[in-house]
DNA sequence: CTGTTAGCATAAGTATTACTTAACCTGTGG
DNA sequence: CCACAGGTTAAGTAATACTTATGCTAACAG
């Protein structure tokens, strides 16, 4: 590559003016200086730039193609620098977010809705998944922060320093319709009514289900029916209500069905299986003002 | 702008590989170096660039951005340099000529479709016109030579300083068809009986027409009926065969009707008007393999 | 658990080189 | 015609980029 960016800058200023003059005093150093580099430049690339005419610095047609190259470059720069000055100024730009998928295309992007009214110069870019393939895309600076429902203190083995704090805990359920519910399971939620029933879950593999049984009866069960796999907090609300079978939900979602008893929750006694979504930010990062602004609701 | 491009260079190699290290053994410098630059910059920018993480430097969302300007000029520059490069190597790039309208939609054409049947990777950009506005174009460096119809001698008044040398001349004959200059000038070719004449000329103005009488009898012919106006030698050769009147064209284009009889010239006892082709040239301006294979003809 | 290593930051001294000053040359214009 | 503006070159100075040295921390191997 070129040794020297610098002559660069000092070519791409002698071109504009078509003289050393001209292009030391806006350089603020003396023409002889930029005679120098210019001589530099030309015997570093063995190809002549300028025709020196006098009074006047004609360019050839090799310093014609280097201007086409710089010139751009110059333009995109002081764009560039001038948009990072304005993201320092105030929340604008873009906030690059990792979330579960069921937080992130639930509650965050109400959040983001709720937060573009009040700033409309902040674009989001969320990312949706678990937190295997979320925190390293962190650690490698492809997102700004990420939400992961990982435990405050548990969290990283050896993982790069992460500054985790607790952000929301809810209660989850594994619900049905009314009707549902004391067609299949009258006798009682054990394991093995359970087992026979309709299940709903939020994507391939039904983790939200494993995730329940695990933590209620410290078994799994491979055997289970999951009839309608979508995912989304609100077809799965709708699924179970229709009567489709039983369905991980947030219970605070149900609070009022479970109240009025058109919506059952299956309870073994042990407390509730507990969602807990954590913020994750690399530590050491200075946060941009969009950064700051969004996160201090958490 | 910026105040030192080589940081930018040292950044990009930074980010190319997340490592200071990794950079500085590119770069050929220590590790120390590298890192100085860089903290340089991040202060000169007001902004962190990349989170220090043990072992390992992650990009903030700035520095992506910083990095999708300058890769592409990166990118371009090592390609321009190489073009250029490959420009010293041997005839190819692209000549930038300007040659006055007869002679470059008649012999320049010529000229470069058999240089390119040589020379396949040379391009050309071919402006036609007058020297009074291609010359001034040579001197702002958009052409790399210029055909022009000046006088070695004469040309530039107190224009820059041009090496101009004689490339062609051919005598100017004003010509009609035998049947015509029977019908018109049997009495012979005098003044008087030419002004009657019907004439073709390349533009409008006239000049080819006007030059003629200048030369021929030291005083211009207001009145002069031109009936067709072309800007193409071979057009106003068919229309002087076809019998359309009296045309300026080059005698050893129809020199061959002349010995026949088909085409009549028109004879003063003066010597013929000289149209004299000069080739002109920036003077200190090196000439590329492309330039000087093209211009060993002549 | 501890020693080792790799990587980054910082401090201080050195060396490179970019810049200035000065002298000279050359067209241009009042 | 002389003054001027612009460009080049040479030599000395000043700036700063780079090196060397030191300390720190996290990962990793024994």
């Amino acid at each position: 590559m070129l040794t020297d960016f610098n002559r660069l800058k000092v070519f791409y200023t002698i071109y504009r003016h078509k003289s050393a003059a001209a292009a030391a005093r806006e350089l603020y150093i003396s023409q002889s200086a930029v005679s120098q580099s210019l001589g530099k430049l030309e015997r570093e690339l063995k190809t002549q730039l300028f025709v020196r005419l006098h009074k006047k610095l004609v360019p050839t047609a090799a310093a014609g193609s280097l201007y086409e190259i710089i010139e751009p470059f110059v333009r995109n720069l002081e764009g560039g620098l001038a948009w990072l000055e304005a993201e320092k100024s105030g929340p604008r730009g873009v906030l690059r977010i990792g979330a579960p998928v069921e937080f992130g295309s639930r509650n965050l992007v109400e959040l983001v809705a709720a937060f573009r009214r009040k700033h409309p110069a902040v674009f989001f870019e969320v990312s949706l998944g678990h937190p295997d393939v979320l925190l390293p895309r962190l650690a490698a600076g492809e997102l700004d922060f990420v939400f992961a429902d990982i435990f405050p203190g548990r969290g990283g083995k050896n993982l790069p320093p992460f500054t985790v704090s607790s952000v929301l805990t809810e209660k989850l359920v594994l619900a049905s319709s009314a009707g549902y519910y004391s067609a299949r399971l009258k006798s009682g939620a054990d394991p093995a009514a359970l087992a026979g029933c309709d299940f709903l879950d939020y994507s391939h593999g039904r983790p939200a289900l494993l995730n329940w049984f695990r933590h209620h009866y410290d078994k799994s069960f491979p055997g289970l029916k999951v009839v309608l796999t979508v995912e989304s907090v609100q077809a799965i609300l709708n699924g179970i209500k229709g009567g489709l079978g039983l369905g991980i939900v947030p219970e605070y979602l149900v609070e009022k069905e479970l109240k009025a008893g058109s919506v059952k929750a299956v309870r073994t006694g042990r407390p509730e299986l507990i969602n807990r979504i954590s913020l994750v930010r690399l530590k050491g990062r200075a946060a941009s003002p969009a950064e700051k602004a969004f996160l201090e609701n958490f």
